[in-house]
RNA sequence: GCCCGAGUGGCGGAAUGGUAGACGCAGGGGAUUCAAAAUCCUCCGCCGCAAGGCGUGCGAGUUCGACUCUCGCCUCGGGCACCA
């Protein structure tokens, strides 16, 4: 007997797509177009479930599209600059370039025998020169329109390594290889101007209907928009330079509250005090003596210094606050200095408490209005509270108007002004590191930091020195040590002059990868007439990880593309639908090396518990994301070599909604696959019937004319346009799981049918249109059995016929209380007057009344019915 | 610490404010088979012999009716600007 060979179909149906050209994207000005794209990988070398998740998701959107009549852009790249290749080049040898190129064929090839319909002829790497030189044209347009400048910024040094360390190699404060506890260290450092675009940014948000609400929600948090006083505190006895001290706040309201003033570390008072103040200096640099991450800061015990200065309070001179220098106070936002009110904000109660400052209350609850204590007031500002401590509000006031009225006040009183303020920084975008794309510009001499000529991208990354590969074993930027890369001629002047030594953050990689999909081979960034077409991405898929700084940068970049003439218009948003899926989880396997640092292991070399290799135990850590660095990963590539690649893609779209999370497990795998061979063999099954019948030939007059069939046709036909129906609502909202599940039941109907044989043909074949998106080999398998014409790739998306999907009759559950007691079947249209009269006659229902009337009686036409006694 | 999510049977999960547990896994029973595999049929939230009662993380609230809406907690996960 015929058996499912899905190693065989796979193949055969993949050759018969790349003979077809079926997945090549083509500019046709007559149809309208659909760009669908997922978040590109990252080439670690092997993909895993995650990959599998994502890709299947978009490329049932893809192919849901293209049998809708849309010319479809499906394309695949990869995130090929960054950390990890320059990690193996220390820990293993070898080259970055080698690694990373390797790792992509290797991706490659396990990639392509999930059938995708991927463009490939798009396809490119973000390390190819091609690529990264067009980045450097677009990095040299976007200096010359101002989108990019040079300040100082603060970065992790290893003192012992001394390098450049990024968050995620600072480990409690220590160097993940040296161990040495880390410094807080200035460099001069590029910054893209995103700061400016923050209100644009954060206005478009509410035009982006497509997108998630918790996406946009965090990155308004993000963008942290506020409505604050700028004010200055006069200081008494300060050092030259510092007689005021210019604060921001969004409590104005609390003013009468302010208790201590507190600064940044990095405050230039307190800079200009630690020049002649050891102890002061001592405490600085101790504050320095930490990460650059906010969490960082914001996780560590909260301390100050008391400088032994004082400020004078605006309303009342004699009123002197102390001045502390705080480690908690970052100087990048706001001014770096804040007053503090203790009674209306928990972090500064805890620090007045700790040093022993004044708790003054200004306003207390409508009810109660106990003084503060261990836990300060803040109330939502929306609420109305009663102020002990105003100064031009009402008594009792939200502190919404107390804010308002607070800034009036001080304007009017010549103290500070209203201002807003928002959180976002300005990108930096250098990296001092080697595998990345080079920022092309030149130090010289005599014109200091001078842009690239342009005909002299791309600025290639180069391979060896001196003939001998780059040595990576030595930490630091291997450009920066480079015997010959860095020598160069001034674009301006021809002198001899330094290249600049720093690569672009990845981020920026990312950012326009999209927009380059549109003309991947073009001599310029983009070519706007691709792009005008194919702009926007339709459909967005990627990680929630992502949520903030990926899309934020890339919804910048298309701002900054636009300005400098690589973009339309109308791609000032990219994206216009996101979806996020969730996160495929996994057991982490860890062990330590000598030095007691974490070594993860990948989940093929871990055998009950313990390594394959040494028969070493490994401590095993809960499930958490599937990442590259704890190599937590699942090998795809087993499933599809025992399953076949429809079995990995119906089981991961199968078990769990694609927003959620999910936990690979191998158990669904098998099941999954028996199902696909039930189906395979239904649809043999109704070949074999149509052999014996006289072939395909015999039923191709049948169809719309045909003769209609008995009872159990229609009921096939009924439950397979419902089908029909709610797989497409499934495919369309992204509820693939539920899609899965209607065709498990159609499937379960389809074999229990009584129905004539081209009742059931029919069925089959669009129950393999229906599968097609997801699995697409088996779909095309069966259509052809059937005798389907063409391939099922290219086959118009059925359409549920309307008149099928009405019942006739309804069967209403009856409530009692609130509880289902009983149900009655009605015409689908009764009225309700009559539907009352069922049911009270209901046994159950008079069993509940026990000669009584109901208090009450709520029929919901065709949905319930609910009986209050 | 701050911002954002998620919690439903043994497990993954379904459910426009309207029959909680669709569909699948695991498990029980049966058919077929010399036997097994494969396949097919069937049962399956908890307590209870039953009648019935209890059930969507915990506690309140709104409603004729709450997994769904509101408030307060708990637990887990994501992000926090140099991981990608």
């Amino acid at each position: 007997m015929a058996r499912y060979t899905p190693a065989e179909i796979e193949r055969k149906w993949q050759d018969a797509w790349e003979a077809d050209a079926t997945f090549r994207a083509c500019h046709d000005p007559a149809r309208p177009k659909y760009y669908v794209l997922e978040m590109f990988p990252y080439p670690s070398g092997r993909i895993h479930m995650g990959h599998v998740r994502n890709y299947t998701m978009g490329d049932v959107v893809a192919r849901f599209k293209s049998s809708c009549g849309f010319s479809v852009l499906h394309p695949m790249g990869w995130d090929a600059f960054g950390m990890p290749a320059e990690n193996a080049a220390m820990e293993r040898g070898g080259h970055p370039k080698d690694w990373t190129y390797g790792n992509i064929a290797d991706m490659r090839a396990q990639m392509k025998p999930l059938g995708l319909s991927i463009d490939w002829s798009r396809e490119f790497a973000t390390c190819d020169p091609d690529y990264y030189g067009q980045q450097q044209a677009m990095f040299l347009d976007m200096l010359a329109a101002g989108l990019v400048y040079r300040k100082n910024a603060t970065v992790n040094w290893d003192p012992v390594d001394m390098t450049v360390l990024a968050n995620e190699q600072v480990i409690e404060g220590k160097g993940w290889r040296s161990g040495a506890p880390v410094e807080r260290r200035d460099l001069t450092q590029w910054f893209f101007r995103i700061s400016d675009f923050a209100d644009e940014l954060l206005e478009a948000l509410d035009g982006l209907e497509n997108w998630p609400e918790k996406v946009k929600l965090m990155q308004r948090n993000w963008i942290g928009k506020s409505r604050g006083l700028q004010m200055a505190f006069s200081t008494v006895d300060a050092p030259e330079g510092f007689d005021r001290i210019e604060v921001y706040t969004t409590r104005p309201d609390t003013l009468m509250g302010a208790s201590f003033l507190g600064i940044s570390p990095d405050h230039p008072l307190a800079r200009a005090l630690e020049r002649h103040r050891p102890d002061v200096a001592e405490f600085c640099a101790e504050c320095r003596r930490m990460g650059t991450s906010e969490e960082e800061l914001e996780k560590a015990e909260k301390r100050g210094f008391d400088t032994g200065l004082k400020v004078r309070h605006p309303f009342d001179t004699a009123w002197e606050l102390p001045v502390y220098i705080a480690n908690f106070i970052l100087m990048d936002y706001g001014t770096g200095a804040i007053f503090g009110c203790p009674a209306h904000d928990q972090r500064d109660l805890d620090f007045a408490r700790k040093y022993g400052l004044p708790v003054t209350d200004t306003f207390v609850a409508l009810d109660g209005g106990e003084p503060v204590g261990d836990v300060a007031f803040v109330p939502p500002k929306t609420e109305p509270v009663r102020w002990v401590r105003a100064f031009a509000w009402d008594e009792v006031a939200t502190g919404e108007q107390a804010v308002d009225a607070a800034i009036r006040f001080c304007e009017e009183n010549g103290v500070g002004h209203g201002v807003t303020k928002f959180r976002l920084r300005d990108w930096g975008l250098s990296r001092q590191r080697y595998w990345g794309c080079p920022i092309p510009v030149v130090h010289c001499p005599d014109c200091g930091v001078v842009p690239e000529a342009k005909e002299n991208l791309p600025i290639e990354l180069p391979y060896d020195e001196d003939g001998t590969p780059i040595d990576f074993s030595i930490p630091g930027n291997p450009l920066d040590r480079h015997p010959t890369w860095r020598n160069c001629t001034c674009p301006k002047c021809g002198q001899a002059a330094r290249r600049e030594t720093d690569t672009m953050d990845t981020f920026v990689d990312s950012s326009w990868y999209y927009a380059r999909f549109t003309a991947p081979h073009a001599a310029t960034p983009t070519d706007l007439a691709e792009a005008e077409y194919w702009m926007n991405v339709d459909q967005y898929i990627g990680g929630i990880e992502h949520a903030i700084l990926h899309l934020l940068y890339s919804r910048f970049f298309a701002r900054a593309m636009q300005i400098t003439g690589h973009l339309p218009e109308k791609a000032r948003e990219p994206f216009d639908a996101l979806f996020t899926q969730g996160m495929v989880t996994h057991e982490i396997y860890q062990t330590r090396d000598a030095a007691g640092r974490p070594v993860y292991h990948l989940p093929e070399d871990v055998e009950g518990g313990k390594l394959k290799a040494t028969g070493e135990a490994v401590e095993i850590i809960p499930s958490a994301k599937m990442s590259k660095s704890k190599k937590n990963v699942v090998d795809p590539v087993n499933i599809i070599e025992s399953f076949g690649a429809d079995t990995a893609r119906w089981f991961v779209l199968s078990d769990s909604p694609p927003e959620r999370d999910v936990e690979w497990t191998s158990a669904g795998a098998e099941a999954a696959h028996r199902h696909l061979g039930r189906v395979w063999r239904i649809a043999n099954g109704i070949a074999e019937e149509m052999d014996q019948g006289g072939g395909i030939a015999a039923y191709e007059s049948e169809g719309e004319g045909a003769a209609p069939g008995g009872e159990d046709d229609l009921t096939l036909r009924r439950a397979l346009h419902k089908t029909i129906h709610d797989v497409t609502m499934g495919i369309e909202s992204f509820g693939f799981n539920s899609s899965v599940a209607k065709l498990y039941a159609f499937t379960n109907t389809l074999a229990k049918s009584a129905a004539s044989l081209p009742a059931r043909r029919e069925a089959a074949m669009v129950m393999a249109q229906l599968m097609a998106p997801m699995t697409p080999h088996l779909a095309e398998d069966i259509w052809a059995m059937l005798g389907g014409q063409g391939l099922i790739a290219r086959a118009p998306w059925p359409k549920p016929d309307p008149a099928l999907l009405v019942e006739d009759t309804v069967t209403l559950p009856i409530q009692i209380n609130g509880k289902r007691r009983s149900e009655i079947a009605v015409p689908r249209d009764m009225d309700a007057a009559e539907v009352e009269k069922l049911v009270l006659a209901d046994d159950a229902v008079r069993k509940a009344l026990d000669g009584g009337a109901p208090k009450k009686l709520i029929v919901v036409p065709g949905r319930i019915v609910n009986v209050v006694v």
